[in-house]
Parts: C-alpha cells; sequence; structure tokens
DNA sequence: ACAATCTACATGCATCTGCATCTAGTGCAA
DNA sequence: TTGCACTAGATGCAGATGCATGTAGATTGT
C-alpha cells in the first residue's frame, strides 16, 4: 500500500466514522434519550455470552471495556449515567470484591431494543 | 448487505477507527505538540490548491471546513489554538468582509513537515 | 502475619466538542 | 435608501472525554 492509498483509505475512514458516528448519535438522542456512547454499552451487555456462574446479561466492567471503544474512565461514567436512568445497575462481584458486574434492567432491555431498530437503520442508510 | 454483516462493518469501522485516532493524537502531541485535529486542519491547508486570485497556501474558514471532519465551531477554535500557536495566520477576506483566509505560516509549513513524518509513520503501523 | 505491590473501578481536572446564539457584513426588494 | 432575510465566523454553555490519581481490595514475598 503506496503512502497515497494509506492517506487516502485514513481520509475515507475519518469520513464514514464521523457521518455515520454523528448520524447515530442525533438519531438514537432525538429518539431514546441516549447516546452513541450509552447504546455501545447497552448493546455490549445484551450480546454478552455469560459466563458459566455469573448472573443473566452481566458483564464486569473490564469485559465490558473490551468490547466498547471507550477509555475505562469513560466507561465508567457511561455505566454511570445508565444506572442513573435506570437501564442498568450495578453489583459488587462475590470472589472478587473490587469487580463490578453490570446488569441489564428490564427498562433497558426494553429501550435497547427499541433503539437497535433506528441503530440498524441508520447503519443501512449511512454505511450503503 | 446482511443487517449482521452492516453491524461488524461497523464495528471494525470504530476499531479501526479509534485505534489510529488514539495513536495519531498522541503520536503527534509528544512529538510536535499538535493535536490530531490540529493536524488535520494543518494538512488540508498544505494541500489546498490556490484558487487564482487568493493568497497562496489560504483558505476561507468553510472551504477548510468542508476538507476537515469537525463543526463549524470546532474548527473556529482549533484554528485559534493554531493561531496563537504561531502556525497560522487569519486575515480578512478583502471583497468579502465576513470572511476569514487562514494561512500557513513558515513556522506553520516547517511544523507540520515534520509531522507529517510521524503522521503516516503512525497510518503505515495501525492501518495495515 | 505483614508490608509492598498490583488490580479494579471511581473521580478531579483540564480540554475538546457540538448546539444554540450572537455579531457583523451581504444582497435583494420595495 | 431603507428594511429584511441570509451568510460567515466567533463564543457562551453544557456535556463528554482522557489522563492522572485516589480508594479499596487482592496477591505475593518474606
Amino acid at each position: 500500500m503506496t503512502e497515497n492509498e494509506l492517506v487516502s483509505t485514513w481520509r475515507d475512514l475519518l469520513r464514514s466514522y464521523h457521518a455515520t458516528w454523528c448520524a447515530l448519535d442525533r438519531a438514537l438522542r432525538d429518539g431514546h434519550q441516549l447516546g452513541a456512547s450509552e447504546f455501545e454499552v447497552l448493546d455490549a451487555l445484551t450480546e454478552a455470552v455469560c459466563a458459566p456462574d455469573q448472573e443473566q446479561a452481566s458483564l464486569r466492567m473490564q469485559d465490558l471495556g473490551a468490547s466498547v471503544q471507550l477509555s475505562q474512565s469513560a466507561l465508567s461514567r457511561v455505566v454511570g449515567r445508565l444506572e442513573d436512568d435506570g437501564l442498568v445497575t450495578r453489583a459488587m462481584c462475590g470472589h472478587d470484591r473490587r469487580g463490578i458486574y453490570v446488569r441489564l434492567t428490564d427498562e433497558g432491555q426494553t429501550r435497547h431494543a427499541k433503539a437497535m431498530i433506528t441503530h440498524r437503520a441508520v447503519l443501512a442508510e449511512t454505511l450503503a
């Protein structure tokens, strides 16, 4: 890949990323009172395969962090907002009391399910 | 493109974007005291093809805005920082006194030329 | 058992961003 | 000319982010 190809690949990437992210954020905010980051976290929680001895649909912060493009501090705050909104709960982890399990509430599942329709629609329009 | 393909395309896009942007920002900041947005603007100015009756390497804010993934207000502030840093100058546009021409200074050209090496290197590593 | 070290998550702080709005200048219409 | 709508760019403000650090709990070596 030549340097010029590299640069124009990067510019295309920037362009699609921004267009899609902005469209997603606006659509989710207008239609579902969710930011794009909030949705990413809900989406990761929904998709999480449950490990054997964990509660349903719950993930440790660090596992969540691995599926989401957010720094550790940003993730902590996004989860905080979701908790304030009643969409997730935080629970202590029994065998490692430093750990926090994040679990979707029923309302969280519902909100995510509705928002997902918007999300997929925006992707279909914008990434086409 | 199925919905699943769409979603995984989007996730890949998110991942490469974040990895590359963060790497760029860190490398440019550490090595050249420039944020990634500042570099984008310098890069756009450098590449600008000069319209007939305009000064060399200068662009109106709105033309700059078209080449860069920033809102109008964010662009205004990035240019402000670059000006404070002595890398660009703002000049009134003669025939439309609302308009502002942004022009690279010599130091701006020098700084961009050095930073470009880092920039291209990071792209080569991270977008590979 | 205890001290030192490491890990998980939260938080203070500075910075950056977008939205809405403001100011100044342009252009058209009566 | 005067008035009104429109455009270019700057800025107040609220919110989000990352870095550095803080706190509490776990782990390791002696």
